[in-house]
DNA sequence: ACATGATGATACC
DNA sequence: TGGTATCCCTCATG
């Protein structure tokens, strides 16, 4: 695959801000827009040391005859509390404490800006154990299913430009994104709140929000696989809602809170959620470790629950084999990604359990074979199992990449590109940002997970804030992404500016930045992205002229 | 340019 | 084992 450089300049592009959705407050009516002055300087790099500052306080101003206390303030880090340095941010650069482990890879004796992990194009990557085609089964993927696995990987497309976008679509921030299994341009999406978005991005007009289907965190949502205008969600308010979205009308399959509130010590709520079509399951997992199955004929629940991971513990996702729906994948907060046989479905009957050293926020076999494993753990590594008929003592490989876990993001997960054959892309929000162009940004990682590559990193200066929520196209190269309360759409170059120059009345521009907008004097910049940006997205600040090279071409000690 | 708060995993007692 | 203090690149709002 080509490495892909960072773009020195960004393209027309249709953003439309919703006005229909809830506005949590009227801070954004008519403000006029303000330019941007120049990028504060940045101190020569240097972390200035010991700044001392004295407070003189004279509190006792009733007491006569007394001097004044004097309170000495020394600077100290924010992160260690300790004088002598500092962390934060710098311009757009993170410094981090010197005293805490790497932030990227947690090995102590070092920072993530000089993290080998950071600099290495296969950052981590633990080879494989030599193998042999020695077990049955494995005999039996190398007879039936290796042939479906094309030697020769063809290029990937990535979808690096913003196409469109609903600036706060949602009135909080998004939390899953699932793309119609037929309908081309549908796109469907949960936020915290527990609304549900449709939206037709490429008639950017049309769109819907529902609010009445859940009460808090849509965590998932999955189609009905005989009937594609029906889609099943699963919600932390402990509810499966089942929706028509021609209608619009839902029914709730599912209350595991009938008797509503009673502290958090009882309260259900329902993470993973797949569907086994051969046996008309809907299989869910809730925050106690506990996973539980409806009929999606008669709605009703089939059979008990099974606890498939430590007892109180939350169960974070849920997938069925796509070649053998029986065989069940799960992953949860005991550090745990499972595997199951659904007909011989009980406590401690898994048939193979994936330690982890932190919780797992994602675990998914490969879209075609089924054969991969690919998890996201907040260890931050990214790890992956080659085959599931071989080893799975420990993975194929380690990929270390930084998706922390913050309280106030959704989890990061790392998802297969359904459309690569060779079964080895993946696309995942990076948590810690990098300096591009004097902004700080939060790329979109894509990574060959057969080598460890970072085949893309994907951003866009208007997006400055994290994008956890991360979904590729089942068959287009696109790729849809939320990113705090705001949805976008992304298309490789070519065909972004093709949709451009084809149907020009389609174009939907913001008229607040339309009407106001305007060359700062001074700006040098070739970046000028004169189109329907808003005025409240911020600008890239080009005091730098060069953009970086990508880190998959070079080492340079960045 | 600050301050605020929502609120999850974890280490530790 | 359970209660609680602690936490490092959030983000939108004052």
């Amino acid at each position: 695959m080509a490495p892909v450089t960072r773009r020195t300049s960004f393209p027309k592009v249709h953003i439309e801000r919703d006005s229909d959705s809830e506005q949590s407050s009227s801070s954004d009516e008519e403000e006029p827009l303000e330019e941007e002055g120049p990028l504060e300087e940045e101190e020569n790099g240097v972390v200035e040391n010991e700044k001392i500052e004295k407070l003189e306080v004279g509190f006792d101003a009733n007491r006569k005859g007394k001097t004044p206390i004097t309170l000495t303030l020394r600077k100290v880090c924010k992160v260690c509390k300790k004088p002598g340095h500092e962390a934060g941010f710098k311009g757009a650069t993170y410094i981090d404490c010197p005293m805490k482990p790497c932030f990227l890879c947690k090995t102590p004796g070092h920072t993530t800006l000089n993290c080998p992990h950071r600099v290495t194009t296969e950052h981590g990557v633990v080879p494989a154990p030599r193998r042999k085609t020695s077990k049955p089964l494995e005999y039996v993927f190398e007879r039936q299913l290796r042939h479906a696995i094309p030697s020769i990987k063809p290029k990937c497309v990535i979808p690096d430009q913003v196409n469109c976008a609903v600036i706060r679509y949602h009135s909080r921030r998004i939390t899953s994104l699932e793309f119609h299994p037929t309908k081309n341009n549908i796109l469907l999406s949960g936020d915290k709140k527990g609304q549900l978005g449709v939206w037709d991005f490429e008639k950017v007009h049309e769109k819907v929000v529902y609010d009445d289907k859940h009460s808090c965190i849509l965590n998932n949502m999955k189609f009905n696989p005989t009937n594609d205008c029906m889609v099943y969600s699963a919600s932390s308010d402990g509810t499966i809602s089942y929706t028509d979205l021609e209608t619009g009308m839902s029914s709730s399959l599912m209350n595991l809170n009938p008797d509503g509130w009673h502290g958090p010590n009882t309260w259900k709520m329902l993470y993973g959620m797949d569907i086994n079509c051969e046996k008309g399951l809907v299989l869910v997992a809730d925050n106690f470790g506990f996973l539980h199955l409806v009929d999606m004929r008669s709605n009703h629940r089939n059979g008990d629950a099974v606890l498939i991971h430590k007892k109180g513990s939350k169960v974070t996702g849920i997938h069925c084999n796509p070649m053998q729906p029986d065989i069940l994948l799960t992953c949860g907060n005991d550090h745990y990604a499972r595997i199951w046989d659904m007909r011989r479905l009980e406590a401690g009957s898994s048939l193979c359990s994936l330690e982890h050293k932190r919780v797992v926020n994602s675990a998914y076999f490969s879209p075609i074979t089924g054969n991969k494993i690919l998890t996201t753990s907040q260890d931050n590594r990214l790890r992956i199992w080659d085959s599931i008929f071989g080893n799975m003592a420990s993975p194929s490989r380690e990929i270390v990449h930084s998706h922390d876990f913050n309280r106030h993001l959704t989890p990061f997960k790392a998802e297969w590109d359904p459309k690569d054959p060779s079964e080895s892309l993946a696309v995942i929000g990076r948590y810690i940002s990098e300096n591009f162009n004097g902004t700080a940004l939060h790329p979109i990682d894509f990574i060959d997970t057969s080598t460890g590559q970072l085949v893309a990193e994907v951003m866009d200066p208007n997006i400055t804030t994290i994008s956890p929520v991360n979904k590729l196209h089942p068959r287009d190269d696109i790729l849809a992404t939320g990113s705090s309360r705001s949805l976008f759409i992304w298309k490789p170059k070519e065909k972004s500016e093709m949709v451009e120059e084809k149907d020009e009345s389609r174009i939907v521009v913001c008229g607040k930045a339309e009407k106001k907008r305007g060359k700062k004097k001074g700006d040098n910049s070739d970046e000028s992205d004169d189109d329907g940006f808003i005025s409240k997205l911020k600008k890239p600040k080009s005091k730098q002229t060069e953009w970086k090279l990508s880190r998959c071409s070079t080492k340079d000690n960045r």
